[in-house]
DNA sequence: CGGTGTGAATGCTTTCACAGCC
DNA sequence: GGCTGTGAAAGCATTCACACCG
């Protein structure tokens, strides 16, 4: 099996949560164009890569294009084996994120919780079982978690992190400013709303400059 | 002035965030392999966009380097101009964020809220004015209102979009799963932690591929 | 026709490798 | 000697353009 690029992994997934939000049964690469802002080509060339080859002459089926990228990259499927999560730092953003029921129906499930706060959990009601920070790496180990939800204080980011990295972690969702030192194969995904708003200005500024 | 590649300014951008996190006062191009796993040579090649040209056979002065990025793209300094934000949907999540005093000493600054339950935008205490959804797209214009936080629900987030589109908003952070149709001039930026999870988990899967 | 799928060409981005500098 | 800055080469990603298909 021919491995993606990933610029082309990241619009297919993209892509996915967008025919999600169609109501049509076909649609075309021109209709993703218009949609996306992507080239009609770039798209056709991103789905070539799935190996649907179903689409000539008539557009895509919506249901099973969405369905072909679902079980490429194993995400989103009632089949594929469910992946633990865990998060980390149950402050307001934190609990939070756990009320706004935040994952679906996805494969990802979060089955533990931690925070440096003894109280809070304690107070805090959850499906899943909580604990000091203190137990992260052994819990992380003993659960078989895969991948991390930061949603901790800057001044405990680093902390956490080696303790994830010596767990075995394979990803982190990281929502702090802090920049994460890891060893190549754990992958991280930074969603600060702060750098999120540098790389728009930064952005603004590029491109009135030329 | 040259134009800056996209990739190149989303590392500069990281490098500025990993700087404000060192201790040393000089750093080489190697240290900064080590600390991110990019090459040096691609380290260089990108602080090179910068016209800094002080780093030679000493390394880079930590401090000066970020200052040198920070106005490159004219972010996070005293005297640049403030960047008016506002955030849309007050939800839990959307509070949180409010709490969490997201926007640290930057010069984005938060100058409303919107919200579609108004006994919400009754009872919060902001040190900003909060308004009802309908009033989105005149507020926006009028207080001149740049960039948006939306964290409100995926069902009304369409609708909100149109209206940013509408009151010609520059840049959107989305924290929701929803895919956004906008202009080509309008940037966003989506750090919904499912897609996340998904692009984490998806380039897990593509590296065991091969 | 109105569409896809895909070699070949183009355009970007990254790495190599080394001159130049302290 | 150690490190930067940068042409030139290599490696990727995107677009072009057209054969092919229903």
């Amino acid at each position: 099996m021919k491995t993606i690029p990933e610029p082309t992994q990241r619009r297919l997934i993209q892509l996915k949560q967008l025919l999600s939000q169609q109501t049509s049964e076909k649609i075309t690469s021109k209709d993703l164009e218009n949609l996306t802002g992507w080239s009609s080509s770039l798209i056709r060339r991103d789905i070539s890569f799935l190996n649907y080859r179903k689409g000539v002459s008539n557009g895509y089926s919506v249901k099973e294009l969405q369905q072909v990228i679902c079980s490429c990259f194993k995400i989103e499927s009632e089949n594929t084996k469910i992946e633990n999560c865990c998060i980390v730092g149950l402050g307001r953003l934190g609990t939070a994120i756990l009320e706004d029921d935040f994952l679906g129906q996805n494969r990802f499930k979060i089955v533990a919780g931690f925070d440096s706060n003894v109280n809070r959990i304690e107070i805090l009601k959850t499906s899943f079982p909580l604990y000091p920070l203190s137990h992260l790496s052994k819990v992380v180990s003993k659960m078989n978690i895969k991948f991390a939800v930061l949603t901790a204080r800057d001044e405990e980011i680093q902390k956490i992190v080696r303790e994830l990295v010596s767990a075995k972690i394979s990803g982190i969702v990281n929502y702090s400013k802090e920049v994460l030192s890891v060893p190549s194969d754990i992958i991280v995904e930074n969603i600060s709303p702060i750098i999120a708003l540098m790389n728009i200005s930064a952005s603004v500024v590029n491109k009135n400059k030329e």
